[in-house]
This record gives structure tokens, sequence and C-alpha cells, in this order.
DNA sequence: TACTTATCGAGAAAAACTTCTCGATAGCGA
DNA sequence: TCGCTATCGAGAAGTTTTTCTCGATAAGTA
């Protein structure tokens, strides 16, 4: 199957980004449909209650490597573990942190990132009102610190909820501790060397989308009246 | 031109979603060097500041209606406001947020909404420790007071900032109130008519494709050695 | 046992999105 | 004034992603 050959010739560095998109959001509702004692499930069940394509579904889980069968469907938790062993969420990887208010307060109290290749091992920030005192049970350490703690720790993974401003100087922080990749919450383009994953998620540019749209309905419905 | 014809024609709700995605890149982009003292701009500039195809992003400005001329580049102003008018962001809508955790208090503090089409006008909550009290200077009130006041008020849109298991009950508050755009951040796939605009914002999703990048990249870095 | 139907896997077709190409324009320097 | 070059606009080409089609398989039913 074209499947294990993605991952056994490492051909898997070629997976389409809105499939890494979709599958989290296939392990969700398979992981519901475990709960609720099913033992298989066929793409259509899985379309169905995402109100995608099965064909689509069929196409994202081949990356998998795990094999369906005609009229069967595919097996359940065999298909959940592949899942996880495809997107890596077996070797949890450490996170830092940085700017601890609300946004990244939030993100520290997502108790399940752990189950999801992601633990938050510390969190940073500038203000000295925050430093030392825990939040969602992390330890919040001054800034300065971050490289050092990086490399003695080996995290790869940084997170930024810093106001727009600070964005850049946190991610060079980071950079200069070792990591290799950033979750940038800020809504600015980071400027990082080639070898650095950057991640933005940019609540703007979502809201644009769902707003523009919002108003294209409006436009249409009002025109009909 | 295309341009002004897509919107004159209403052909505007035919936009590509990446298209809807960049525009406020360039937006930002743009405020930034008109605040710089700048009067025009290439694709050239703003591709070398956001490290995409120019060609792109004259094929995306083409939807503001905005011309621009060879050699010369587009005029800095017009275009700016061409963009706001393009994604609806003349027209503020206001909207009622559900769940006034960490989450929540992150959104209702993005002081910016209001420039960018939203406007948070209150927040709702289930916990009585909440309720009562102002969070980043909005009210919070009971949930069960939400579908009245959101047809009293008109409010349109709705974002959702509860844990799972809540989701699809505040959704159903917000539909019989009227709302017809969802902001949905918990990850759950929501039940709602055909005529309400969901975008979800997960998290989880957005995660796993950064992890599995990382993985992929530690892995090629790791055989390389 | 034979028939019907749901479903997979693979490849083809279609659609969406991005990148390339080229003619036209207009500022800038020789 | 005369090239030279940066840039736009439009259409072509290329790539990626989604959807369609079809043969094969196996469960359920007559």
């Amino acid at each position: 199957m074209a499947a294990k050959e993605n991952i056994l010739k490492g051909k898997a560095d070629s997976v389409p980004e809105p499939t890494l998109r979709r599958l989290p959001l296939y392990h969700r509702v398979l992981k519901d449909m475990l709960a609720g004692g099913a033992e298989r499930v066929s793409c259509t069940d899985i379309g169905l209650e995402l109100h995608l394509d099965p064909t689509q579904i069929r196409k994202d889980l081949e990356f998998t490597g795990v094999a369906g069968r005609p009229r069967i469907g595919y097996p359940l938790a065999p298909l959940i573990e592949g899942i996880e062993q495809f997107l890596g969420w077996n070797n949890v990887n450490e996170a830092f942190l940085v700017g601890a208010g609300h946004l990244g307060a939030a993100l520290m109290g997502y108790k399940r990132f752990s189950e999801y290749g992601m633990n938050i091992v510390a969190a940073f920030d500038t203000d000295p009102l925050k430093v030392g005192k825990p939040v969602c049970g992390k330890q919040v350490l001054a800034l300065g610190k971050l490289p050092e703690l990086a490399k003695r720790m080996h995290v790869l993974m940084g997170i930024i909820t810093v106001p727009d401003a600070a964005a850049q100087d946190v991610a060079d922080l980071m950079i200069a501790g070792g990591i290799m990749a950033i979750w940038n919450f800020a809504p600015v383009q980071l400027r990082v060397p080639a070898n650095v994953i950057v991640h933005n998620e940019n609540l703007y540019c979502s809201l644009a989308s769902l707003s523009q749209k919002l108003g294209m309905a409006l436009k249409a419905s009002g025109r009909k009246r």
C-alpha cells in the first residue's frame, strides 16, 4: 500500500496540509465511537459526523497505513493508534510558553495537549508580578532564563502569546535557546532562520474570514427580501 | 476589471478561502508601511515582508477593486481602505461571547477586534461566581438570558469558549437567539441549521500540523547525522 | 447458493489554487 | 530624448487538492 511506503520511505514529509488538519478531527470522532462501544468504522460514518466526503477521508486515512476492508470498514482501535502514530503523538514534545496573560493561561489550562504530542513545561514572562507565581500549575519564570533553560532541557517547541511588539524579541530568544518549532499567536510576521518552523495562529485572519462570510450572507438575504 | 465586477455583481461570495486569510496579513503590512510614511506599495514589497509570491498578492488584491499602476504599485491609503471595505470591517458586527474563562477573557481583551469588524458587547457564563462581575470591561451575564437579548439587540455573531461538553447547548441557545455566525473554539462538531455559518478554531488541529512537522524535521536531521 | 448492497483501493477527472509568461506602462538615469 | 527596468494585468501553465468512477470484496438476505 502506498500508505506504509509513505512512512517507511520517509515520504511522509509531503503530507498535504489539509490532510494534517483533518486527521485530528477524525481522531476525535473515532475516540467518541470507541467510547460508544464500536469496533469498526467506515468512511461513510465519519463523513456523516463531520460533513466531509467519504472518499477524501479514505485518502487521508491511507497515510496512516491502516488498511480497511470492503463492506467492513476499518478496525477502530488500530486506526486510532495509527493516527496517533502518524501524527507523532506518542513522542511528546516539551514546550515553553512565553506570555502568561489570559491567552497564555488558557493554553496552559488545555489539559489535553499532552495527549496531542505537546507538554507545556514552563511559562515565561517579563512582568515581575507574574514571575514566581504558578499559573495553571506551571511555574512562571523570568524571560531572560529561557535560552539557557531551553538548551539545558532540550526543549524544542515554543509558544508565543505576548503583545505584538514583543513577539520578535521572544522569537529571537527562543532561537538562541535552540527551539525549532514556534507556535505564534501574535499577529506579526516573525523573522527566523530557514530551519525553524513557524506556525502563525492569527485570530484576526480567522475572524476576517468569518465576518466576510456573514457580511455576504446578510447582503444576499437582504437582497432577496 | 474583474475586481470591481466581483463586488458589483455580487460574485464576492466566491472568494477563495486562502485569499480571505491572506488579506488581513496584507492589511497589517500596509498599515505598518503607512505608519512608516510610505504612500505607495508594490506587490514585491509586500511579498518580501510576508515571504509570499508577488503574483499571488496581485491576484488577491484584485478582489478589492483597487487598481495598481505598472512601475508605481498601488496607492497605499486607498488600498488599505479597499481591503477594509472588502472584508466588511466598516460595518462592525456586535458579538456575544459565551464562556468567560481564560480563553474568553483573552478574546475580550483583544482590543482591536473592533477594527476588524467585530465588537464583543457582552459575555455569558453559567458560573454564578463570574456572573455580574465585569471581565475586561465587559459585563458577564447569565447564560439563560442570551437568546432573548440576542434577539432584542439583533446580535448576529457568537463566540463559543466553553468546555467541549457544553458547546452544543450553547450553540443551540445562540441559534434560538437568531445568531447567524458562530466562532467555535471548542473542539467539537456543532450541529446547526444550514443557514448558520460556523468557523471552528480547533487548536488541536493546528498543533497537530506543527508537531507533525517538527517530528519530520527531527527524523530528517537525525538520519543525516 | 445466488443476489444485493456497502465499502475499500486505485486511478481518472475535475476543481481550486499557485506560479509562470508576456505585453504594456511609466519612472529613472544616460 | 532614449533606452532600461520595475511592475501591473491578464491569461496560460503547472501543481495541489478534491471528487468521481469502477472493479473487487464480503456481509446479509432470499
